[in-house]
DNA sequence: ATGGATCATATAAACGTTTCTGCCGCCTGT
DNA sequence: ACAGGCGGCAGAAACGTTTATATGATCCAT
């Protein structure tokens, strides 16, 4: 077979009209259910179906039917676990239903994410599953809530009440925090995410709360933001280790950072966690294997992001979200965290 | 703004040339560049795109056009690093051509991949860029590639000569395997990939040049085939390293694997690299931050997405694949690997 | 028998584009 | 002055569906 073979046209519902000997109305009602059409004839259209491998042009049937069945998914970086799982969750939603999943990633395309409105307002896609992350949120935010349904996940708008999947991230933050502190650590440096981001500030939320608890004034506590991404933690962790005293407590945003910063430890030949413990926040798969296995926050990502794309489904059905609701954040103690000065 | 107000039908070309007082021929002209139109009555056009915010019914367009500007990305799970970089180059690729991607993960659809197929058929992709992983390559890939253009990722098929954009893994594989050989190890298990694909055949084929060329007998390794995935690692080293004698070193085809063998290595007590070794594939990039860090083989997982979806596009438009090439793969050496009975 | 249901089918009008065709007026070279 | 060309525009036909409407049958109750 060549190339210039697979260019034919494909048939239409006209040609499985005339092979079937019946008009084109019976084919799409045949195909539908959607009208009484005799048994016999149905079965002659059934047969012309499959001797043409006829499949419907779905962009004759979206322009009619006025809905894509697609939905658009932007996430700020798959190569995130995090993210990536999450994607997972949608992805698995929407192909329950048989609709797909177009992948927007902001960052790939250089122009503003103005376009993401302009995609949703072209019919492509009839909403979309907002993963906010690496950055601050944009303004288009506003632009593509005018244009169409949105679901945001791990993430909040203040002045806006779109529907969101969050989890307890500030009910977990002060756990882990909580814990760590209980260890007896007074020098701790923070780790943040992107300040413009809720999730980044709810963390942040949490772990003064468990600083208040333990006695500790939050505002002496250094807060160092960064971008979630790994090379952010490494590099942050180097500013904040350099404090006289040096902080024995560092606690970070996401296990990415968490990860950039053990790397840096190791770099400069501090251990953890004899010389300074570590804690993260997602949970990431291979978290649990790294040396030393870290102490962190499970956020339950398939399940935020197959209830987001759940819900974006009920917006697009019914016209108004379900109760989209809190999920549980976990904390996960494992090996990353020791009493300050605890050596070898 | 309710949602009812966002279901408000969107302004069309008519709506448009209304406004403009122009005929909606001029409209599509102006915004196609397709056609010579009077400054002034161009810049009324252009007035009424915006006022409107009118964006094109890309449907209708693509019903017109017979083109979707899109494509399917099939890809066995994103929680595979490897795979998001990958998923992350075809997309980076298509969005410079301001072309959707649209991810299919065939697990997540319970139906057989015949689906796939029936997807390109309806029209709504163009074609699609075809990540093999977990598995075998399914029957269902003959369907596919006839109903349209395809490039697979990383695979090949014997029988059939579609474009493919693979790296040099049978290379990379000797050279990893002969480093490791080369550190005296004798007693060798291999924990191979789905035995299916052309890649795990491939690698499997390198680690044997290799075998042969340290003097020892290929058939004599025995080889425990796995999915790629973390857990099949897992349990694959527990039946390897139950051998007696215990091998030294084990070879891994990809990174995950790897990670699920020095997992399970925890787990009983046995050392890495001290008491054996490990050797994985695929350079993840959390690999390096492993203790030990893992000696592996880097395929440039990203370029190759990139690629891939380019020799799509030239598919699409030129109805022939460019050169799509073979790309490096270079091994990564690291502490993982050591002499057999180095001790502590 | 016959009037109305009910069923089965065909015809045709949309859906929102692109683009072919044709029309009008103007310029240009003779 | 006039044929031909061309810039600038509008009209209408397509693209492949869905679905409202129209048209015949058939069937039952009167």
């Amino acid at each position: 077979m060549t190339q210039s073979d697979r260019r034919r046209s494909r048939p239409t519902m006209k040609d499985v009209a005339r092979h079937a000997r019946v008009s084109v109305s019976t084919v799409s009602y045949v195909l539908n259910d959607s009208g009484p059409v005799a048994p016999e004839r149905r079965n002659r259209v059934l047969d012309a179906v499959r001797v043409l491998e006829y499949s419907p042009n779905e962009s004759a049937r979206n322009l009619k039917l006025r809905s894509a069945s697609t939905i658009g998914m932007v996430v700020p970086e798959l190569t995130n676990p995090f993210f990536a799982m999450v994607a997972e969750g949608v992805q698995k939603a929407a192909s329950a239903r048989d609709v797909l999943v177009v992948l927007v990633v902001p960052d790939a395309t250089e122009q503003p994410e103005e376009n993401q409105a302009k995609l949703l307002r072209s019919q492509r896609i009839d909403g979309v599953v907002y993963l906010s992350g690496t950055g601050s949120m944009p303004a288009s935010i506003y632009d593509l809530a005018r244009s169409g349904p949105v679901v945001l996940v791990d993430e909040q708008i203040p002045g806006m009440d779109l529907p969101a999947v969050v989890c307890e991230s500030r009910k977990g933050a002060r756990e882990v925090a909580a814990h760590a502190l209980g260890q007896g650590h007074r020098r701790v440096a923070v780790i943040g995410g992107p300040p413009g981001l809720w999730t980044a500030q709810q963390r942040l939320a949490g772990y003064r709360e468990a600083f208040a608890g333990a006695g500790l004034d939050p505002d002496s506590v250094p807060v160092f933001p960064g971008d979630y991404r790994q090379a952010s933690g490494h590099d942050l962790a180097a500013r904040a280790l350099s404090d006289d005293p040096r902080p024995t407590l560092l606690i970070c945003t996401n296990d990415l950072m968490a990860i950039g910063a053990m790397e840096y430890c190791r770099e400069v030949g501090l251990r953890v966690p004899e010389d300074v413990s570590v804690v993260g926040f997602d949970d990431l798969p291979f978290s649990a294997l790294l040396t030393p296995r870290l102490t962190t926050v499970r956020q339950p990502a398939h399940e935020m992001g197959f209830r987001a794309a759940s819900a974006l489904f009920e917006l697009l059905e019914n016209d108004e979200s379900g109760a989209v609701g809190e999920l549980p954040a976990t904390v996960q103690i494992r090996d990353s965290v020791r009493p300050p000065g605890g050596g070898a």
